[in-house]
RNA sequence: GGUUGCAUAGCUCAAUUGGAUAGAGCAUCUGACUACGAAUCAGAAGGUUUGGGGUUCGACUCCCUAUGCGACCA
């Protein structure tokens, strides 16, 4: 395809050159694809051109469209409509850049001038409670942008940084040695997830008892979340753990462990993995040598209280506290060991995070003290940051009890994709673990594809009907297209079609096989768009227009009624190709396919 | 209070980064299965791109301003 494209602006150039003595100005030689009301493929708007060639719009793609029909084979047509000259495009020339296509797998790797190495960090979630949507939308976007860079050739590590020490880890175990006696998942028959989240939940019950109580004594509101036992004693129960004490280390290890199993069994579920784990138990003592580093080197400042502080004013930000005067770490020391340790791990030359969008200037500051430190990884951070979910009744909050938890979404939607896959009755025959297999597959297709087909930027709204969908710009809508091919090409082995030949002496296409090549040969220059913006999206909508195109094509022209034997292998080979297309793309996504559904 | 992001069809989202008559899906209406899979396809209707100003051949896109919603910093 950016073959094609450069033959065609080369020749554009060989035009201008020929009817205006000149060439076309760099910055104005841009193709844009043809919008579908007009004829044609290609687009070059003129109007930019009236100055160098002294001419009107319409005057310029008249006499550059009759130049280039006589002298470029690749075009056998163009029309203009006022400063936009539409090419139309040989079939022949569609035909050899088929036979391009072919000539390499469709999951072979993209060209793209961006990074190498790679860090993509994603999920990091606390051990206090169970996974819930917002991570979901996590999770699927760093999977699927890992998939993404590494489609480009880069080497991507995919690491997990979980937030396993804190208060807020305290607030469970502390809730469950009161309150649990005793229990264990297996007893309790529910996941570690969900049950370090019914401890936390607790703690916070009778810790908002307690404020209660005291401001009924007469307590200051202020004052009474200070001084709730409940609240001393956690605080107590996070210097015994710095402190290493070892029946609270017992009780951590073992409550996070089960917290591991049940983020485990979720990961498996939602079809994510890791390459690497970092726990912030490990990390948060590396932060403060940085701070030693920072204050050593004069970038950072003491103030009279002993606290850490950097001004970063220039910077357009506030100054920002690094270490508190007690010498306990926030959130940032912690950031700056992380970032020090997984450039060491890897020597990434991009560093992405994917956190949602309310850590922004978090994410700012983390970088711009990196800078001032001179790391020469600082540059190579990104943060792929992400809108927050929504529902229709509005914000999640936990204290209401609205948050949607990720297990359960996960059995609605598979239910869902069980119930209407079996509404339809198209799959007799097949087993009992065939089955649950595919009602899998769809219903995690249409949650991955409904949450990542978004601009990632965007905060965006979790409708729970539409997430289950199976028609129009769906998961299983781009499923059921290359289910469909499938079919077509069990039918064609059995007819012993071969799946490539020489088209070249095919003459002719029809209208919605020439639009059908034209879309195949855009995944490469998508895929490099979609890794430049770090937008999953971008190929979701790609899949979308990619089954679209075929449905048309497949309606249209009659495949196994084709009397003429090249053209019928011909429509098989190009069935074959956009299956492979539409599988790599939602590889990409993170989303399988059925071989029939 | 300071900083910052968002606002497109009834609803959910696009718009190739400044290009044509702003496009899809859902919902509504119409048509296509004794044809390779109808989870499909074809068509209709639906818009003052939140309001107002500006920049230019051209603005959903850039600038200013007002309103509404969100986030962050204390």
């Amino acid at each position: 395809m950016q073959q094609l494209e450069q033959t065609l602006k080369n020749a554009l150039n060989e035009a201008a050159k020929a009817v205006f003595g000149q060439e076309i100005p760099a910055a104005s030689l841009a193709l844009q694809p043809t919008r579908k009301d007009f004829a044609g493929s290609f687009t070059l708007v003129t109007f930019p051109l009236t100055k160098a060639f002294g001419k009107g719009p319409e005057q310029i793609g008249q006499a550059l469209g009759e130049w280039l029909q006589a002298h470029e084979p690749a075009i056998s047509g163009y029309n203009v409509v006022k400063g936009f000259l539409n090419l139309e495009i040989a079939d022949a020339e569609w035909l050899r850049l088929f036979a391009e296509l072919q000539s390499q797998p469709a999951g072979a790797p993209v060209l793209f001038e961006g990074p190498r190495r790679v860090v993509v960090e994603y999920s990091s979630p606390n051990t206090n409670k169970p996974l819930h949507l917002g991570h979901l939308r996590n999770n699927f976007l760093g999977y699927s942008v890992a998939q993404i860079l590494a489609a480009t050739g880069a080497t991507v590590t995919k690491a997990n940084l979980v937030n396993d020490r804190g208060i807020h880890i305290c607030k469970s175990m502390l809730a469950y040695l009161r309150f649990g006696h005793g229990e264990t998942p297996e007893s309790a028959g529910i996941k570690g997830d969900h049950l370090a989240g019914k401890y936390y939940v607790l703690f916070d019950k009778h810790y908002r008892e307690e404020i209660k109580q005291l401001e009924a004594e007469g307590v200051a509101p202020e004052i009474a979340k200070k001084q709730a036992p409940l609240m001393l004693d956690a605080q107590k129960m996070l210097q015994q753990w710095e402190a290493g004490d070892e029946e609270i280390m017992a009780l951590w290890h073992r409550m996070n462990g089960w917290v591991y199993d049940g983020f485990n069994e979720t990961y498996r579920a939602i079809g994510v993995d890791f390459d690497k784990f970092y726990y912030e138990s490990g990390t948060y003592l590396l932060g403060k040598e940085r701070v030693e580093e920072g204050l050593a080197k004069g970038v950072f400042y003491k103030k009279d209280d002993g606290s850490v502080w950097i001004d970063l004013q220039e910077e357009g930000l506030d100054e920002k506290l690094l270490l508190r005067a007690d010498g306990t770490s926030v959130y940032i020391t912690q950031d700056l060991g992380t970032a020090e340790l997984k450039y060491q791990d890897f020597g990434y030359d991009s560093s992405v995070y994917v956190i949602g969008d309310e850590q922004n200037y978090h994410m700012q500051v983390l970088q711009a003290t990196l800078k001032k430190l001179g790391k020469p990884y600082a540059a190579a951070i990104h943060h792929l940051s992400y809108g927050m979910v929504d529902l229709p009744s509005g914000k999640m909050k936990s204290r209401e009890g609205t948050v949607v938890d990720a297990d359960e979404l996960v059995n609605e939607v598979v239910e869902a994709a069980r119930q209407a896959t079996l509404g339809k009755g198209k799959i007799e025959g097949l087993g009992e673990e065939e089955q649950a297999e595919l009602f899998h597959t769809l219903g995690l297709g249409a949650l991955k594809y409904y949450l990542l087909k978004v601009d990632p930027k965007k905060r965006m709204l979790f409708n729970p009907a539409e997430s289950v969908r199976l028609e129009g710009d769906t998961g299983p809508f781009v499923q059921y297209s290359y289910a469909r091919i499938a079919a077509i090409r069990r039918r064609a082995a059995e007819q012993g079609i071969a799946e490539t030949t020489d088209f070249s002496a095919l003459g002719a296409l029809h209208a919605t096989e020439s639009g059908l090549v034209q879309e195949l040969a855009r995944y490469a220059s998508v895929v490099a768009d979609a890794a430049r913006n770090y937008s999953p999206a971008v190929v979701a909508q790609y899949a979308y227009d990619v089954a679209k195109a075929y449905n048309r094509f497949y309606t249209e022209v009659s495949i196994f009624n084709e009397p003429d034997a090249l053209r019928k292998a011909f429509r098989v080979a190009l069935s074959a190709r956009t299956a492979d297309t539409l599988k790599t793309g939602l590889g990409l996504l993170g989303i399988e396919v059925p071989e029939r559904m």
